[in-house]
DNA sequence: GGGAATAAGTTGACGCTTCAAGTTATTCTA
DNA sequence: TAGAATAACTTGAAGCGTCAACTTATTCCC
């Protein structure tokens, strides 16, 4: 099966690349930059977990050692026990630096192998795919609780 | 980026499912499956990497992981230091019993979300795609030199 | 306004994967 | 045919993710 062996091969093609030259994950990659294109470079972690596609949990590791590198700070929230993750400017440098690495090879591993035709096709059939996956995402008890209460809001 | 989100949550669905309802890795059902198909149901762990897409230390530990559920036994090959896996009458039955819980769940997510014509994009997309990650899957040291030895041999 | 439920994070243990280093067996090659 | 290189694993440590359990703060409501 192709989707399979995609699914395995090209998230591990990714991943230890940028592992390799930038010193990072993709997830922490993703987290990142999810930050700097906040207003303030800042956002509050059960936020950033949902625009991360992670479980609050594991972002909280993340974000510890993000901390340990320098890339990230945390801030107290205003409101409750809300806590901000914030984006220092050595982290945006850092950022800066990882991005060009990284797309370069996914345009080298995806964009430069299909044609535009199918990278149209690719987008399309990801996107409907995300519709599925999206509500029912197991990102663990906690997560699972926030889309509840997420849906609870939005009725 | 739909490509990303897909990339991540699609795996982790599939696998996390597996898990509870199966207790067993996506990873090791794709090891048992390889063997159910191999005459004898049994092949060299070497082989046994590259057809699963994993590195032999990873297969390693996994095989003696299986060991221990008594699904899969060890068995010295004839050739040189060749060591064989065997899938065991307890775990061709369990995964008979795992196969359908798991394709139902692909179905469920990708094949049932999709119209046939998307079915066809994503699979002549993904086929495509896994010629350019195939040949340069970091698959760890030892599988670099195995890759590097095949393509000597091809010669 | 006081106690229960809920929300937001943190933490630690456990399991899996990777990587580097170690074995053993086999095959070249001088 | 002895020694070096190579092949096929195995093993152990370190890092990451998940899960369950634990804090602490906030809100609900009677």
């Amino acid at each position: 099966m192709h989707l399979l062996a995609t699914f395995t091969l090209l998230p591990a093609a990714i991943d230890s690349q940028l592992q390799r030259e930038a010193g990072m994950t993709h997830f922490e990659f993703g987290v990142m930059a999810a930050l700097s294109r906040q207003p303030g470079r800042r956002l509050q972690l059960k936020d950033l977990a949902v625009v991360a596609n992670g479980s609050l949990s594991r972002l909280s590791h993340v974000i510890s050692r993000l901390e340990r590198q320098g890339w990230v700070r945390r801030v107290s929230g205003t409101k409750g026990r809300a806590t901000d993750a914030e984006l220092t400017d050595k982290g945006y440098r850092k950022l800066m630096e990882a991005g060009p690495i990284h797309f370069q090879e996914v345009r080298r591993l995806v964009f430069d192998v299909l044609t535009p035709q199918e990278v149209k096709e690719l987008k399309r059939v990801t996107s409907r795919l995300n519709a599925g996956l999206i509500p029912e995402t197991n990102l663990g008890p906690l997560a699972r609780r926030i889309r509840a209460s997420a849906l609870r809001q939005s009725r």
